[in-house]
DNA sequence: AAAAATGTTTACAAAATAGTAAAGTATTTG
DNA sequence: CAAATACTTTACTATTTTGTAAACATTTTT
């Protein structure tokens, strides 16, 4: 489970294209050249960026790209899924049911049940960044747990608990 | 950014052994058909448990695997990293940071900033939710986020917030 | 209109991951 | 001790991801 080569630097591309604002241009040439990788690797990247909604491309020798949202409307989910697609898609359980007819954890499948809750975590924590709060240092810092109650006796599993997560911004 | 399928598969053999309990036993070829893999593939994945020091073997004729420990004392971060590998190492900003000799966003890095807080916030809920956990379906869903403070103004956009995640197990 | 600058597309090469095959080592059973 | 069973290791193939190259299309400038 790791952050993919698109991922990180589709997410570094699309922040020097914010810092010059919906109205500034930047060409690939100039884009490649500060995030230090090669012009064919930065044109494949702004055309998936594109693609996505998330820059707009002038042709032409006076063209370039420029951030099509304001920082703030832009947030991480969008950037992540547009570079390495959804964290789980439909076909997952197809594709890792092993080669089974049908899932061998049918049903109440438990394995689902902490990998789409950890897909859900981790979408939240996206969701809750936009471009503005990472140019600005404001983001969503690690989870810090506390109040974190013991697990539940074995003879009644299944209680509901709450815990309580303090997350603080970080500056 | 995907749950690769070594990750998955152990995760879903490594289960199949906990519900077999510290004692009992099975071989690779029972676990093999069980999961729906090939028994070279399930071999390779329970090497790697075994080495990671999570399951046992005894070899010879009445030979398999157990778990090394209890279900409750295992959690899913030491899991995804024996299989997986951390989420964000060491060498990350040597890797990502583009051909340049050093890190572009050097010092105050605003990308590292979120990613690593992010492989934080993922780490918090992989190390919160152990095998048995799994087994009783008593896992932590997906952070759902209550009193999401606006943002702050532009004026002073480093401002800390808390913000309050309630999460839930369900069952 | 020609040339230069710039984005677009397709195809290809390299590296990492996924999955398979086979030969080897250890233990039990008769 | 010999054969059967089961884990171990190494090597190999296939697929996906990563990254590069080159030809193409569009716009501006002269």
């Amino acid at each position: 489970m790791r952050i993919s080569a698109l991922e990180e630097y589709g997410i570094r591309c699309l922040l020097a294209l914010a810092e010059n604002g919906v109205r500034g241009q930047a060409s690939i040439a100039e884009i490649a050249e500060r995030e230090g990788i090669s012009v064919p690797y930065a044109s494949k990247l702004l055309a998936i960026l594109r693609k996505a909604g998330l820059v707009a491309a002038v042709r032409g020798r006076s063209g370039g790209f420029s951030i099509s949202r304001e920082p703030k409307d832009i947030n991480l989910l969008e950037v992540i899924t547009a570079l390495g697609g959804p964290l789980m898609d439909e076909e997952h359980c197809q594709k890792y049911s092993g080669q089974l007819e049908e899932c061998i954890h049918t049903g109440d499948c438990s394995v689902m049940n902490v990998l789409g809750g950890l897909a859900g975590y981790i979408s939240d924590y996206l969701a809750s960044n936009t471009l503005e709060d990472i140019m600005s240092g404001n983001v969503l810092n690690q989870a810090k747990q506390v109040n974190m109650n013991e697990k539940p006796a074995e003879s009644s599993p299944r209680v509901d608990r709450n815990l309580t997560v303090l997350n603080k911004r970080i500056g």
